[in-house]
DNA sequence: GAAACGCTGCACAACCTGTCCACTCCCGGA
DNA sequence: TCCGGGAGTGGACAGGTTGTGCAGCGTTTC
């Protein structure tokens, strides 16, 4: 991952339609060096893929919500993937992650209306290994979801 | 969006590699019609784009932390957006919202290390404008980020 | 009914990808 | 100092795709 490594991301971010010999002609470089390099970083992970992003807004789901989930911690880490796998059930959960704090875990849902997100919530509390929940609605979103500016800032890992 | 466009998205999703001719040979119709289904998808915004997804932690970042901030309400909506703007250029900043909570905002923070949050952590507190702030340590993820489960269900959007 | 819309099949030129290969640099190890 | 490995360049080829355009046709809608 170096700085070569940076701006061909940078160009198939910013337009993905091109194709790795438009890339390394951008670039001054051969296309073999754009297409080992690509290579590369899809053998190390550092692209994961190249699927189309989807937008829950234009998919009819405009309210993103996130939960704290307080969880029942009766089998000592059995708690946490029962509620993971409940959780996966529902289309509505996009993101769950176990969280510091006592069994405490946290989830991204989204819904079709601030009435519906009461009946996203109930199906999430739908399991008794759910002991408390707390939730916290986005109003609006200052930054997106984006990781370019790391890959440009940590060009050693 | 129909059932046709999910199945396409699947495909995609699976397979980015495949291009729309093969799409619309393993969903047997016509290329033609697979073409406008994907023009389409992208001009209603429910695909935004085609970039390679980057994995923060193949570029050296493995742990993630859920930042909660409490911001100083001055001006009426100015400390918002006075937050977004310093959080943006923060690289390690990979998402921040406005939520629910009087003068509330999350953000979404990736690190190095357990010791370097501490770094980025402190880089976030730079502004004034933040008059508190709580941090959870992602620990484990159940499910990643993920959104066919809801290009599937709701067929309707 | 007639128009609008979406899908099918087909055709063409232009272009890209997957692969190979030979040659050149450059750097670290023996 | 010499050698080998790693990385980049430039070029070549066959096969496969994309971007477009067009005519035909069944269905939905006013």
């Amino acid at each position: 991952m170096d700085e070569l490594d940076g701006r061909l991301i940078d160009l198939f971010a910013d337009d993905p339609r091109i194709g790795v010999l438009e890339a390394s002609r951008r670039l001054g470089i051969a296309r073999g060096t754009a297409q080992a390099r690509l290579d590369k970083l899809a053998a190390t992970g550092v692209i994961t893929g190249w699927g189309p992003d989807l937008s829950p807004e234009a998919l009819g789901y405009p309210v993103t919500a996130f939960l704290t989930l307080e969880i029942r911690q009766e089998t000592s880490q059995g708690g946490h993937d029962t509620v993971g796998t409940h959780l996966a059930e529902i289309p509505e959960v996009l993101e769950v992650h176990t969280i510091t704090g006592a069994g405490d875990m946290w989830a991204r849902v989204v819904a079709r209306s601030n009435t519906d997100l009461q009946r996203v919530i109930d199906r999430v509390l739908e399991t008794p290994a759910i002991v408390r929940s707390s939730t916290v609605i986005a109003l609006a979103t200052q930054v997106p979801y984006r990781v370019r500016p790391l890959a440009r800032a940590g060009l050693s890992g």
